[in-house]
DNA sequence: TTTATATATCGCAATATTACGATTAATTAT
DNA sequence: ATAATTAATCGTAATATTGCGATATATAAA
């Protein structure tokens, strides 16, 4: 108990989960939004307009690596992280797909 | 500490996690899924598709309808679920701009 | 009224997430 | 070499999520 029994869902269904699960909180939305902006990607100046602690900055980052959606790349002793192009289409295939497979006036109650 | 830290947050940021959350376990994702294709909308028809518990189903159609994005209609002894047109048109517009924000080539690394 | 059926809720155990201080590791500047 | 700067990781506490059996609730059938 309290275990995700993933081996029960579709592969799709996993991914679409693991997907959402990844942007389901606001700091990594906020991040995502910075990045999007592409003024400051430095981890240190999103630790500094987001308000939490830099540990915790840092750990958001690695959960949105993680999932491929950004990357990181050393620039001497900080690290400039940018939204991964290939991932981000990925996810807005997948997501708008989702979306309009809704089928108008469909619902039967 | 272990809280998310909501008030340092735009309104914005938090709505957005709290659908991509609302959406964030495979099992919703097939909940979703199955309504979609709006055959059974039945609570039992779910929970035997899907394979987990009454209860746990039952859980997760909560999740699903404090977010506004089912709802469901008392036929019976029995709960017909469907998607909630309106916030789903809201959910796919919201997903739909933060997907299409994103400037081709404007990543710096 | 009694019984059967369907769904929601309660209570609990297992696990996951969030946050942060402290520390480590790596690079740059002195 | 040493100190300063930046980011990652570790360890831990607080809280949230997941899953399910048991129970409650509500409607329909007998």
């Amino acid at each position: 108990m309290g275990v995700t029994r993933t081996e029960i869902f579709t592969q799709e269904q996993n991914e679409l989960a693991q997907m959402m699960k990844a942007l389901a909180h606001p700091a990594r939305i906020a991040i995502i939004q910075q990045l999007l902006k592409s003024q400051s990607c430095i981890c240190g100046d999103l630790v500094d307009e987001i308000g939490l602690a830099q540990a915790t900055i840092s750990q958001h980052l690695r959960e949105l690596k993680a999932v491929g959606i950004i990357k990181g790349t050393i620039e001497g002793t900080s690290v400039c992280y940018c939204i991964n192009e290939e991932v981000w289409k990925h996810y807005s295939k997948t997501f708008g797909e989702l979306f309009k497979s809704f089928v108008e006036g469909k619902s039967c109650c």
